[in-house]
DNA sequence: GTCTATAGAATGATAGAC
DNA sequence: GTCTATCATTCTATAGAC
């Protein structure tokens, strides 16, 4: 879809890569293998470019980062705010949540995967783990709130709760591939029926 | 447990740090900035030694992360190896395998994130990925039996389903600290609770 | 001529290894 | 400490489409 000339029909000066496609192949390097232990030398060389040319495009490695992870956020916490936006239970804006954040993490796979794999180490990293602790606090809220209204089991401190959930939705960046055999949207059901009713046969026996 | 010198209890020679006390700070560092990111003056700095003082104890940096991938692996596998001995259904051996990878995970933190954190980037990387790789493909066979014997239910695929387990269980090397106020013992149950019976209340209405 | 994308050469800093 | 290799980055200049 987005491969070319395609998008932005016309366009003036040299043809070649511009911003957004040097920026896909960069997220996708960063993902194959690691942040750090990309080189500019290493981008350059899988784009057919002179490091210098990625700097016309870029100010900085460190900027590639920042704008997949601002796509990650932006488009999680999108889906929280729409969720608290609903007229309905705290449960409700969870499942609305957890159904949002496994089609984000499809839909936006590789930057989502950058920011899973993030670890502080510079303020650009800080700043964004922050902002994804923001998001679990939020979301910690509403399944204490649904613990509250007696739609979730309370015995499980809401905590703990959030963040085995979020882990297994999570977890999903590390083996979904968009050209798989996996529909995003019933892997979204899937993670709620594990999550809300669990892997024990269905209680039909009775 | 392992801190200094009381574990061996008499060794000869110059005091300073034996090889075991600099994995453990070399593994710790690997996990706060991420192997990649962390260089050998970074670990000669933590440990207030010279670069060259460190390659007495270890010939590589890779050294110091196979050493750690192989603790976890070992590990886990040996796992999986007790619950295929086990006389018991599918279904009571994975469990076995959840409560004892979730055991592991909190026993040897600091290697577990490790390998959970693998991009694969060299050889040793490689190998590590490929165990972990089969590790899962023998639970997604048990997950497999168990949903023929009826323990499991069967309307979600067996890859899929052992995905989320683990995405759950592995995630616990996120957030869980030994110092921290949850019990490992029962986050096991937490986690299988979440995993076989689901978050919603336990239906004692009827 | 103007716009965009591109190289080449060289910077200083820091990497892992010994 | 010292080695060589590689790191991210910058400067200056040019190639090609309108």
């Amino acid at each position: 879809m987005t491969t070319s000339a395609d998008t932005a029909a016309a366009r003036r000066g040299r043809p070649g890569y511009d911003r957004r496609q040097v920026l896909d192949v960069a997220v996708t390097l960063f993902n194959e293998q690691g942040y750090d232990a990309t080189s500019v030398a290493d981008l350059a060389e899988r784009l057919g470019l002179s490091k210098s040319a990625l700097y016309h495009h870029f100010a900085s490695k460190e900027e590639l980062l920042a704008i997949a992870l601002e796509t990650a956020l932006s488009r999680l916490e999108a889906v929280l705010d729409g969720a608290l936006a609903l007229d309905a239970s705290a449960a409700d804006r969870l499942e609305h949540v957890i159904r949002g954040a496994v089609a984000v993490l499809t839909a936006e796979l590789p930057s989502v995967t950058l920011l899973l794999r993030l670890r502080g180490n510079s303020a650009v990293e800080v700043a964004a783990l922050e902002r994804r602790r923001l998001f679990d606090q939020r979301v910690t809220g509403l399944v204490r709130s649904a613990q509250s209204e007696g739609r979730l089991r309370a015995d499980i401190d809401a905590g703990v709760a959030t963040r085995l959930i979020f882990g297994m939705v999570n977890s999903v960046v590390e083996w979904y591939r968009p050209d798989g055999r996996v529909d995003p949207a019933l892997l979204a059901e899937d993670v709620l029926t594990v999550a809300l009713s669990g892997l024990l046969p269905r209680d039909d026996h009775g």
